[in-house]
DNA sequence: TAGGACGATAAGTCCTACCTATCGGGATCG
DNA sequence: CGATCCCGATAGGTAGGACTTATCGTCCTA
């Protein structure tokens, strides 16, 4: 197995093409890095250098193995840092937007594990929706956002970190077949219950269900989830509910959750960013993290 | 400094949370695997594992460094595979699509590139409009596709590569003052000229001037942008070109290109593929290496 | 043709990762 | 309550590997 001395050593190499001085770097004798790559060179089965007359020159495939090697030295002097004293990494303040949407199924599963690992990590929280998320982050109110992807702004980088599905949520027992697979036509507009305008849960319920917002429903739209569950358990409507949600808000008895047939409706939950921000690497580990709690609570469940 | 050697011992602890199974697994005797870990905690400065009485846990940072280590030695394992044979990374069959306005700019900067370091790789081409790729893509006939984002389509998972600016290319001398920044009202709508309906590029170019569909233009629309800047060369009208074409395509003294004030309009070049596809290692590295491949010429130039 | 730059080779030293053997403490059971 | 055992820590010794200095071989340059 190659060790991260080898791969330190190479990187110099890489930098200098010159033996002697990379040596000279890395506080050791030529020889003894002359003798590391050729052992390197010897596990990898390859030449990575050229040893040509009076010049060094990298080999192809050398050049690719020291941009990978580059970006694991630079990953473990992450692990060290964090390790340290936290810093460098995610310490200090991150201010994180969140959609209503997806707040309080999100933040009860991640925030003790935030607390945990990176204790030095202020993290100051704002909920509202997507359009008003972006206004901040673009300004730079926000650090950092968790949304439902795309963004279709120009000038921000994101990251998918999962696929949240929506289920077809009813009255148990009343109109809606929950022993089939769901279809969008079954749902009738007048009785299909959604969060209020500027909600982007509100307008992807729409589009799967071919509604334009002209068309004739109730007039409805409720702040919460909870508030359209309640009406949904009672017999007012239906709804389309995220399957992060469900955990939460369809404890209720009187509520059936039916899936929808194939093209499932979905939502896409990443983190969003303005592409000039310095802190990708912290925005790296923070969607890690993130998806590992996710993920556990998940396959816990 | 760590070494891979006790990332691989403490991985084997925090699987096993048993020193005497781990030390069992790496094929050492346990005295051996404690020092090791004892070592690297003192390295690091901080306990990883907590030795309860007949039990073993990781402390919370302990955790966390676990997930970082795996992933480093992960990419560790994915260096040596690929140099002992390029295989199982960015080897055999990969079917690439990408858009016409940027397959001529990128590809010959990047397929010698992919020729010498992953030789093994049989890289099939098709260029077409993105609604075109986006289905294909869906339907397994693309793997991979290098277009503008954002994509709009659920399923379809996407990594920004980098952002391109769009000039605004008019003949040298002619109406446009081209000792300012541009701004989109100077664009007579009768004199742009773009690329024909579908071309995500005359998409992005219009909703940049403000002009709807409807609107009065030219009736033009060319197959192109080669076609485009030999007319705005001989003064039909002005265009906007992105940014990695100008190498290409503005060489002809007769073509200023001007800047346009901020908001700088622009288009984010990116990845594409199947959420569901399992190359994902695959991708990463192909982006990796793009990024770098245009890194290089534009720093060069 | 002599000199110099540079990487490879050779021989010796020291560190370190490893081994076996043993200890110590907390749980478990008669 | 004491015997036992499980399991990680400690101790002492060994072998291999990483480093050193010294020297060689080769190619370029003057």
């Amino acid at each position: 197995m190659i060790t991260l001395r080898q791969l330190r050593y190479f990187e110099a190499v890489a930098r200098h093409l010159h033996f002697g001085r990379a040596a000279d770097e890395c506080g050791i004798s030529q020889p003894a890095l002359s003798q590391q790559i050729r052992e390197m060179e010897a596990i990898l089965g390859l030449p990575l250098v050229e040893r040509g007359a009076r010049r060094v020159a990298l080999t192809a495939k050398g050049t690719e193995i020291a941009r990978r090697g580059l970006k694991i030295l630079g990953d473990v002097r992450d692990l060290t840092d964090f390790a340290r004293h936290g810093a460098s990494v995610l310490s200090g303040m991150l201010k994180l937007g969140v959609i209503p949407s997806v707040a309080p199924y999100v933040l009860p599963r991640v925030l003790p594990r935030v607390q945990q690992t990176y204790p030095t990590l202020e993290l100051q929280l704002r909920e509202t929706r997507t359009d008003q998320l972006v206004d901040e982050l673009l300004q730079g109110q926000l650090d950092l956002v968790l949304m439902a992807l795309p963004t279709g702004e120009p000038g921000l980088d994101s990251r998918k970190l999962f696929e949240d599905r929506f289920l077809l949520a009813s009255r148990a027992g009343a109109a809606v077949d929950e022993t089939r697979l769901a279809t969008p036509d079954q749902i009738e507009p007048e009785r299909l219950l959604l969060l209020e305008d500027g909600h982007c849960l509100r307008d992807q319920a729409l589009r799967y269900c071919g509604i334009a917002r002209t068309e004739r429903m109730n007039g409805f739209g409720a702040a919460s989830l909870s508030t359209i569950m309640q009406m949904v358990a009672n017999g007012y409507g239906v709804t389309l509910l995220p399957e992060m949600c469900v955990e939460v808000e369809a404890r209720d008895a009187r509520i059936a959750l039916t899936r929808f047939a194939a093209p499932e409706p979905s939502r896409e939950i990443g983190l969003v960013w303005r592409s000039s921000s310095p802190r990708r690497h912290d925005f790296d580990a923070f969607g890690d993290m993130l998806v590992a709690a996710i993920g556990e609570t998940r396959s816990a469940s």
